[in-house]
DNA sequence: AATGAGCGCAACCGCTGTTTC
DNA sequence: GGAAACAGCGGTTGCGCTCAT
């Protein structure tokens, strides 16, 4: 058997927070602390349920919240990060410090889809509308998994322009072959690029990996962060041409933001409990 | 002043991977 | 090892507000 139910469902306020809920929930967290949603609505006296409190706290009551109008750079940076990450709010609240997903997700749909299509550019592709409709019939966001190989090579395809170079890169991990040996990633773009200050570069490998291909390589062996390569840290140009950044605690869900030899790729760092480096998160619908 | 359309956003829903029993 | 709950995520909904008619 499992555990029990987090919450009597019948018996929990639904709908909008009252200022006394609103007050109750801060209360608590500041005195226990965030997590154990399931058993905090009870301890706080709330009749909620764990989730609703969860996403009430993250997207509206924790303290470190931005709130306010976006600036130009965020949307500029939001637009980034979209065409590289697609629909992973998640992931693009990572590198917005005091933003939520929920926000974004939200900022996305009213805002800047707007925008973009007044600009001429499909918000889904990051495409110009009558090149994106005319050379996509499926049209699907990007970046996109291909299947998995018999050769267990996964391919991510950014974007398909007419005119595209093909970068790869390839990545090996010390687990067991019959899950995944190797890692393909083949970046494709645009040669006119389109956002000539973003570094599309994907590193993606264990520490050790990488330490021990730029020996193979004759390299240099001072790399940089995958955070410095992007250009950001909180959300701010990162000039410190260093491995690691060892900025902690930046991130707007509290994640260890330290970097190292590119592991953190675009925040996997933080779902790590398993061999398989937060595969999931590369993943795209 | 009434009302209907459009918009913005908080909150809910349903799904998936992880964790616990 | 399997079942069930947890935690987190993205998509969707619904309510309140604004503005045009």
């Amino acid at each position: 058997m499992g555990r029990s139910p987090c919450c009597e469902k019948a018996h929990t306020n639904k709908g909008a927070w009252t200022k006394e809920e609103d007050e109750r929930l801060i209360a608590y967290i500041k005195s226990h602390g965030e997590g154990c949603w399931r058993s905090l609505p009870k301890a706080a006296g709330l009749l909620r349920c764990g989730k609703s409190c969860r996403l009430r706290w993250i997207n509206y009551l924790r303290p470190d919240l931005k709130r306010g109008n976006f600036t130009d750079e965020e949307d500029e940076l939001i637009i980034k990060l979209h065409s590289l990450l697609g629909n992973k709010w998640s992931l693009i609240a990572g590198r917005l410090p005091g933003r939520t997903d929920n926000e974004i997700k939200n900022y996305w749909n009213t805002h800047i889809r707007r925008k973009l299509i007044n600009r001429g550019i499909d918000p889904t592709t990051h495409r110009p509308i009558q090149e994106s409709s005319s050379a996509s019939q499926d049209s699907k966001p990007i970046p996109q998994l291909e299947p998995v190989t018999s050769s267990n090579t996964i391919n991510i395809s950014f974007a398909s322009a007419p005119k595209v170079e093909t970068f790869q890169e390839s990545i090996t991990f010390p687990v067991k072959p019959e899950k995944i040996s190797m890692l393909t990633f083949k970046e494709e773009r645009p040669v006119e690029e389109k956002f000539p200050d973003l570094n599309l570069e994907l590193r993606i490998s264990l520490p050790d990996e990488v330490d021990r291909r730029q020996g193979l390589l004759g390299k240099s062996t001072t790399p940089r962060c995958f955070k410095c390569s992007l250009g950001m840290v909180n959300g701010m140009e990162c000039r410190c041409g260093r491995m690691r950044c060892d900025v902690v605690g930046g991130s707007s869900k509290g994640t260890d933001m330290t970097m190292s030899n590119g592991f953190d790729f675009l925040g996997l760092a933080k779902k790590e409990t398993t061999s398989l480096m937060g595969f999931r998160s590369l993943e795209m619908k």
